[in-house]
DNA sequence: CTCCTTTATCAACGCTTGTTGACTTTTACG
DNA sequence: CGTAAAAGTCAACAAGCGTTGATAAAGGAG
């Protein structure tokens, strides 16, 4: 076969895989969701999963691959950036589901928890390192806790009225609270 | 057989048997939390879980039983209510591990997690409503976000510095978040 | 057309799970 | 003692899981 560009026809039944387990993972968890209904959802034999994947667990690793994309807070005002970072981490978490799919696993497989905390460890605390912020690896987690469990409540537990919120009354809400994790004197300090 | 008060031979395999499970949920989630393994942790025989508590579901029902036992903050002035009951709330999350039991399962089994929002939507909120707090539903989903958060990324994910942060550096951070959730105005009304 | 690589199908494996029923041991009362 | 209920043991089941290898269809290349 000579393709113009890697255009093969195998790739689109990798996509199509991908994001049925995006869903299922998302949906379910990640022993709930079952390489055979992940499969059935593709339309596809189990088999191909396998093929195309090698193991449930490289399937996982595929579907839960992510970039957060912080914005660039630079030039935004110190007291509002809080509202700023809640704006755009809540319509990320909208976008697509792959936050959804960490989140959930998170809380069962280690390898989820682990790529989690990059996350937030490992993009946020040093980004605070470098706009010289006081206690970066403290106002990363403190964050955290606000915006993951945010999330938890809005997008796993389906909680009222939290999952029924505006994004701007969401971020109203909110977004003090980040911007005193970011900004306030550490308070057990004084 | 004729005990002096109910104090029958199989109460403490009972008790052996719910405190294995408990460790087990909370260690592993509902589906990766097995039976045998939970048997196995009690030192019986697989067969007496099912003897006992009819099936896994009802076991776990039992295993996930609990109290909030929310404090009384009426005596409390406003602007502390927060710290408060965020030290409650840690000191209860540390005592025993059935709130990690229905945090970790709770994210991928509806029953746990319908437990979940009753603790926080069932009793957080009437609380506020006796105390005459206006919006006392959306408050307590709030307090709920940033508790519950801070919960999974301390207790869940082991989110470091947050799941080794002392009891009052976590009580001064939060509790002016929950402060504030409780007392300030809509922001969004502004 | 033939050939060969890519793509897809099928049936089966070994394993673990929750759950069950028949059986044996213990225990307390007559 | 004897006996009946309670407590515990054992082996097995049906079902579902991830995973594999043999095999068949598809589709350009020569």
């Amino acid at each position: 076969m000579l393709y113009g560009m890697a255009e093969k026809k195998s790739d689109r039944t990798r996509a199509a895989i991908l994001a049925a387990a995006r869903e299922r993972f998302a949906q379910d968890g990640y022993e709930r969701a079952t390489i055979r209904a992940i499969a059935a959802d593709a339309a596809i034999d189990p088999a191909m999963v396998m093929r195309y994947y090698g193991n449930k667990e490289k399937l996982f690793a595929a579907a839960a691959e992510f970039d957060v994309r912080l914005p660039d807070l630079s030039g935004v005002p110190r007291e509002h950036a809080g509202e700023v970072l809640v704006r755009h981490l809540v319509e990320r978490w909208e976008e697509d589901d792959t936050l959804r799919v960490l989140l959930r696993t998170a809380v069962t497989n280690e390898t989820a928890a682990e790529r989690m905390r990059q996350v937030f460890a490992g993009q946020l605390a040093p980004a605070f390192e470098r706009a010289a912020v006081d206690q970066p690896a403290v106002r990363a987690g403190l964050i955290a806790t606000q915006a993951l469990g945010f999330a938890l409540c809005r997008y796993i537990l389906a909680f009222e009225p939290i999952a029924t919120l505006s994004t701007d009354r969401a971020v109203a809400w909110l977004g003090p609270t980040i911007t005193r994790y970011l900004t306030a004197p550490d308070p057990s300090q004084a």
